[in-house]
DNA sequence: CTCACTTATTAATCTACATTAACTATTGCC
DNA sequence: GGCAATAGTTAATGTAGATTAATAAGTGAG
């Protein structure tokens, strides 16, 4: 199995020794999952916290009408669960679906909190991760309140460039908040 | 100074000896805010984060029409910063204003830093201070994009009963999301 | 290659919430 | 205790974005 990328994703904020990267890869479970499937299903058990290899997922939840809407998208190399339900253990809010064939390492809850005692350096990483996903979802909570739709849309575009040739336009609508259709209207008001 | 909440409020989740506790405390500068006055302007440098110890603020932006949007509260025993400003090193993107007089401990990033390395722990105090706050983030992401206005004022009064009568409405409907004069209208609908 | 299915667009109509404005509590300071 | 400033409410009118529906353009399995 090709741990590169993630040892790479986890040596970006702490070093960690050979011995330390073993133990760390000897808890991951690689799981192949193919498009459409879910790693993760609204009011079940969130037991693991997942590293995305290879692929695209998104995260779900159903409004006050029953419709899906987008929480946040994961590609290569990000990490995505239900935080709610992974760290206080209660029933996912949400649902994990990958858009394309993907390759996850999975992390359980358990392991990973050997993993804080045995590897102290751990807290560190993953307190870089929480804060920077706290940081990008209080900058998204701040754009919500202040931009309307074709801004917010434009600063997606400029953000995550990367998103948009992989990402059906209907799943950023509705992680924008707003229909595909209006989406449409808003795309169509731009020339060049 | 009585130091007593905020190493209750640190010891919630790490335990420290004797001597950590007056090397953390030693850190810290002790602040009284009267009433409106600001900690945090927007596009200033942001070098604190901020204990809450008594009183109660709000962090706001400015919309595209120059109006005041609420980011977040904090009441005693929270902390509050602009968390991208402060990590990024970057212009604060908010102001945070106390709407009571006050009194904070503020926190240097420099020291936080060297409190870091000499008590690791605080890596674990401080991931599990990050992690708590993202989880908030996505929920109140996840109620924008799921809830109606109606819902999402009765989940924020349940959820934070403490706030109603410290906080003006206009502040409460600001953070929601939506106008005074529409929040009044919806509260206007319940009866009892 | 093709037919079915999913995704994206366009347009007419509808609605949650904004805006403006006027009025009514509250709050706080001399 | 009074009065200016601030906060909250109500109502008429306006608008960003939703809904519905129909069409067009991709995409994928056999």
């Amino acid at each position: 199995m090709d741990y590169g990328n993630i040892l790479k994703n986890v040596n970006r904020h702490i070093s960690l020794k050979k011995s330390e990267e073993n133990y760390f890869t000897s808890l991951l479970i690689p799981r192949e999952i193919e498009a459409k499937n879910l790693i993760l299903v609204e009011n079940k058990s969130c037991k693991h916290i997942n590293y995305v290899h290879e692929g695209v997922f998104r995260a779900y939840s159903h409004d006050h009408e029953g419709k899906e809407r987008t929480i946040m998208f994961a590609v290569n190399d990000w990490w995505i669960t239900d935080i709610h339900g992974f760290f206080m253990e209660k029933p996912a809010l949400m649902s994990v679906e990958a858009i394309e064939n993907s390759v996850i390492f999975q992390l359980r809850k358990t392991d990973l909190e050997k993993l804080f005692v045995e590897v102290s350096r751990f807290e560190r990483f993953f307190r870089i991760l929480m804060q920077n996903s706290y940081i990008r979802e209080q900058l998204r909570t701040r754009q919500n309140l202040t931009m309307q739709t074709e801004e917010r849309y434009n600063a997606f575009v400029t953000k995550y460039p990367q998103f948009i040739s992989r990402i059906p336009l209907k799943y950023i609508a509705s992680y924008l908040g707003v229909t595909p259709q209006f989406l449409s209207v808003v795309r169509a008001r731009k020339p060049l």
